[in-house]
DNA sequence: CTGATCTACAACCATTTGGTTGTATTTAAC
DNA sequence: GTTAAATACAACCAAATGGTTGTAGATCAG
């Protein structure tokens, strides 16, 4: 089920990203509806150059697209990012269930949802 | 599916909390097993105060659990607070399928994948 | 061509972050 | 009762963060 490894440094990008208000809400907006800067600029009390640094923020950390049209730079959502980030965390879960499993294995019982 | 909505202050600190690889290691640890501020501090080059910062950080995000036990400060993993950060990934990825969803409307398919 | 719009980028600033050292307090061990 | 260990906390520091303003370059509309 694991499609990618990430370095840590991309891991830090993905959810240092995501730890602004801003910066998900531009995310959620750009992944319903492409977008360029000075509209989303518009939607938030803060100046254009903000949302400029947010966006190559977003970038950076893959996801978000951004690609010149005309004058615009238009801006698009990644999903990939999101599912990659969701990975990450099963495996938390994973780790933690292991250990469920092994406190179980210390009682003897026959570890009730394991695989096998 | 959504068990609980976090308010955008609390999502700024988990995700802050995931976004550096030192935190993120201790989470990994105290998830497989309970440890203690001292024990940590042992596993990584900077002191103990820096891993005391690190744990008061964890904790306010509510990815960790503290309780004093003598003179030890014991640590434990929550995997309540990973669930929650995955739930709110998937509304993001939720948001994307509508995208498509509405995609599909536009060009007259009947919804592959919808429900209904 | 001219003007308006969208973007890019430099320079600056206050606050937060991630680290340090040093000192004090609690608790376990002898 | 000392001593050693584990933690707590204050004070400090450099670098990163999130914001600003100002200036300059593209590009579209008339």
């Amino acid at each position: 089920m694991v499609v990618d490894q990430l370095s840590d440094h991309e891991v830090d990008r993905l959810f240092h990203a995501l730890a602004d208000a801003t910066r998900r809400d531009i995310v959620r907006r750009v992944m319903r509806t492409e977008s360029s800067i000075s509209e989303l600029a518009r939607s938030y009390p803060i100046s254009m150059t903000a949302v400029q640094k947010h966006v190559i923020v977003l970038c950076e950390a893959g996801l978000i697209h951004k690609f010149k049209q005309g004058r615009e730079q238009r801006v698009v959502g990644r999903v990939d990012a999101v599912q990659r980030a969701q990975q990450f965390l099963d495996s938390y879960e994973q780790i933690w269930r292991d250990r469920l499993d092994r406190m179980g294995d210390l009682l003897g019982e026959p570890t009730p949802g394991g695989k096998t």
